[in-house]
DNA sequence: CAAAAATGTAATATATACTTGACAAAAATT
DNA sequence: AATTTTTGTCAAGTATATATTACATTTTTG
């Protein structure tokens, strides 16, 4: 189901809790958890949010989903 | 309110009409012609699906929406 | 190792993405 | 210029993204 490492992995290089980034994005840690996770198919402005606290394109955070999931 | 050009003339070259598009998306029209018209805060799978048949690139098509958009 | 912080997950509720149907206006076609 | 196709938009409904509360587990820290 396609977990979000990359996120993860950005999120570790700038030493952020999910908590943390929830907050910067405003969302609930549930949400950026569930985004990780691969549970979730979150709105465009949310990624882009994600991208810009980050440091990342789209394209390196949520490029290519191969898979099928919801 | 930030209307999506970029679809428009993606779409325009490859001489594709919003409704083939929608199909094409597995979407409504409707829901198309909003995300043209700015008016939509599509999810990242919708996203993904409409730079696969327009064959461009999340950050090309999505990329940067400095404004206040709903 | 114990305590605290961070993460994973579930249930119920709310906001909003997306659908369907319908109609008017604009653009393209003949 | 008339007809058809495409586009813009609205209203009412359905599906799903996200919130909130809560708790268990894992990881980190003292």
């Amino acid at each position: 189901m396609a977990r979000n490492v990359k996120i993860k992995t950005a999120r570790a290089e700038l030493d952020m809790t999910q908590k943390a980034l929830a907050d910067a994005v405003g969302v609930s840690r549930q949400t950026m958890n569930a985004i990780e996770q691969g549970n979730y198919n979150p709105t465009i402005r949310l990624c882009r949010a994600i991208c810009k606290v980050l440091g990342k394109t789209l394209d390196e955070l949520f490029g290519e989903e191969n898979d099928d999931e919801r």
